[in-house]
DNA sequence: GATATTTGTTGTACGGATGAACTTATCGAG
DNA sequence: CTCGATAAGTTCATCCGTACAACAAATATC
């Protein structure tokens, strides 16, 4: 919390992402969409109040009025809101070991385009594969977009049309120097201290006009996993990612927890009881290895192994579970987050993980019995780091609405949309 | 953050806060005292705005003005402005392994009185000490003011009377149910489940009339440590306590992370390489042991040794110092925080610790080439806890100033300090 | 068709920050 | 000693955003 003076102009700008926010959880939580009245109810704020800014937003093209619609109660039929979907798009990216992808979201939430390129990234040539990457970045934007030229000018547009550009962001199976744009250390992708926003941005048109945030994949995911685990309010735990590396990431009320530099949550380095780095004992190739399988059969022949009741494959993901439990039961002990969500390679054996896992917690963390640990599996979908991507940056645009507001005037001609 | 609507009363509580924030920041980090012009420098407020707020807590007894001083410069004089020494007392207190206290501050955060008791508490009676410390306390606070009941009845009185008792927060070596007054758990103490608000309400009027907020002594003791620190800069560390348990606390950003219920920082419980807890191989009583000395002969001994040049002496604080590093390495990774404070026992033995801890740091910290970690000694004096509760209750003050507001007129009587 | 009910809007009032004078109090130059 | 420069603090008109209350709009129920 900076501490800065309150201006009235605070005020306005708090309430406003307050009421956009509203709305943009019920659309994210497929609630109902609320009406000006259900926010003004939700925020405490007046209908007065809520009208205003609701009238700003419309205007600003962030939110759209939908069709009335008869709700078999006394009383005037309330205007639902929603999204303006027609006007902003979020680029969020990935490289990992094994694939790298692009997914545009809208101010709702929802996937505009993607795409998902899988190969082999291991000791890879950095610049070979950012150039990929900025290719695929261009060929989603366009399908979401006439020109990409014309959508980063920042007209406002009919929905169908050209959109603008929110911004980029890049999820990374490593340390990151957010502010710089670099890539410090991908253990696994044998990368160090690649500037990788100056690589995109010669190689790629939006992310040359909207430079990348980057950030760690498990962060990332957590941040899609938060949204999606939402609709039952704020919550807390730690998200593991079990991907080539083992990455975790803290959600706290909601919020994901980055540390000072973005570099928390770094589990895979974390020592196991003989000594090793847990991504060696518990990371997806030592699992299939232990599993006596080879390592370019992957985690489908381990789940094929475990499906067909193979005892070392049993055997590997349990001892996996044991070692993963210990070194969160230590994270459990420090942050005082008891509830861990299991992503990625992790959510695919869930099934045999979550009880080795568990025992771990229950014996190693000292608060157990006064609040019970959980073991859960991740609700998002596939990739959720690329979603995660593209939400850290809409949050821009819930942090501060007001610039991102169209000017007045141009939106209000819209058509209104069906509920 | 919670996400509540912004009326316009948020906006004074916050500027309130902010300028009284301003000028007890000053008073602790022994910075020149600050006029209205400096407030209004430092936060971005205007003067006049200022002006009406400093008059507002000078009214209500929060903030004090004094004697206008000569600056040698050309201009009408600056009115310093102190906090209100006179008015408000917090209670600090503490039930540790082998003593006992309560400290009471007041709103500069200045020593009014403090009494500590040296006892052996392991597998003790908690009623029984409860007691004794509700006596302490209740001693304590009738150092500070004539008569504790008069003192509560919430009557503005001029500096040197009777005060207002803010509250009581307590620190303990253990998990505490903050909200429930109860503490959970404490290894070294030998409790369990031991509704401490209770008895204490029963056996003091102090703690019957505020009842006391329970904390991890820990977390308390980093309060602490991050007003000393506040010089240079809300600073983020990791705070080792080691006393006969090890505890940790998280400060970011200058705030204490406790996490979901305040159980954040266990780290006495963390296993090590070798599969036993943290505490059983560099608590205070295996060090001591592990230099051959008896348990009893405490830390001196152990501090003697090492100035003798004992080898098992060494040996024992380095191997502590190896383990404990390794566990921080742990935390390092997890939350990104890479300062280090050693504390308590610990800052006594800092001479031979820093380099095992910091070796140890550089190893496992995978960000170590980027932010590389540090080992400091915590600067706060004597039985940082105390005071890091009394603080604790003070932020309650500073949370939400205008519910701590006097009767306007009532202080305006009041004569002016010298500076 | 009258009434109740709920949504959304329209003024008016109020509280708080702002900016521009203005007052007060000191230093220093002549 | 006087005058001007300088800085701190105050006063007042103004702006801005929210609250409150009354009102208009649109539907269901009787």
């Amino acid at each position: 919390m900076k501490s800065t003076a309150a201006r009235q102009g605070t005020l306005r700008e708090l309430n406003l992402g307050l009421v956009l926010r509203e709305v943009l959880d019920a659309a994210a939580t497929h609630a109902p969409s609320p009406s000006r009245a259900d926010v003004a109810a939700a925020t405490g704020l007046t209908r007065a109040t809520v009208s205003t800014l609701v009238d700003r937003l419309v205007a600003g093209g962030l939110l759209a009025e939908c069709e009335p619609v008869a709700t078999q109660r006394a009383g005037r039929p309330a205007v639902p809101l929603v999204p303006a979907g027609g006007t902003l798009v979020a680029l969020g990216a990935e490289v990992n070991v094994d694939y790298l992808g692009v997914r545009a979201l809208d101010l709702a939430g929802h996937v505009l385009a993607e795409r998902v390129v899988e190969d082999d990234h291991r000791d890879s040539d950095p610049a070979r594969v950012l150039r990929a990457l900025a290719a695929v970045a261009d060929d989603v934007l366009a399908e979401t977009v006439g020109d990409p030229v014309a959508a980063t000018a920042g007209e406002p547009v009919a929905p169908g049309g050209p959109r603008r550009v929110v911004g980029t962001a890049l999820a990374l199976p490593g340390l990151v120097a957010r502010d710089a744009g670099t890539l410090l250390l991908a253990p696994n992708l044998g990368w160090r201290e690649v500037d990788v926003a100056g690589v995109l941005a010669d190689a790629s048109e939006v992310f040359s006009a909207h430079p990348p945030t980057l950030a760690n994949e498990a962060d990332l995911a957590a941040r899609a996993e938060a949204r999606a685990q939402r609709r039952e309010g704020a919550a807390s735990f730690v998200y593991v990612s079990g991907e080539i590396g083992i990455g975790a990431a803290l959600v706290l009320e909601g919020r994901v927890f980055g540390g000072r530099h973005g570099w928390a949550g770094e589990l895979g380095h974390t020592l196991v009881a003989d000594g090793r780095p847990l991504e060696q004992v518990a990371g997806q190739d030592a699992m299939v290895r232990a599993a006596g399988l080879e390592r370019e059969a992957g985690v489908a022949s381990l789940v094929a192994a475990l499906a067909a009741g193979a005892p070392a494959a049993h055997e590997a993901v349990r001892a996996a579970g044991e070692a993963l439990g210990a070194a969160l039961a230590n994270v459990v002990n420090t942050v005082d987050v008891s509830d861990v969500v299991l992503g990625g390679t992790y959510a695919r054996l869930a099934e045999h993980l979550v009880e080795p896992v568990l025992a771990a917690l229950r014996t190693h963390v000292l608060a157990a019995p006064w609040a019970p640990p959980t073991v859960g599996v991740a609700r998002v979908g596939d990739i959720p780091a690329l979603t995660g991507a593209a939400l850290s940056v809409l949050d821009l645009v819930i942090a501060d609405p007001s610039a991102w507001l169209d000017a007045p005037g141009a939106a209000a001609a819209l058509p209104r949309l069906a509920p």
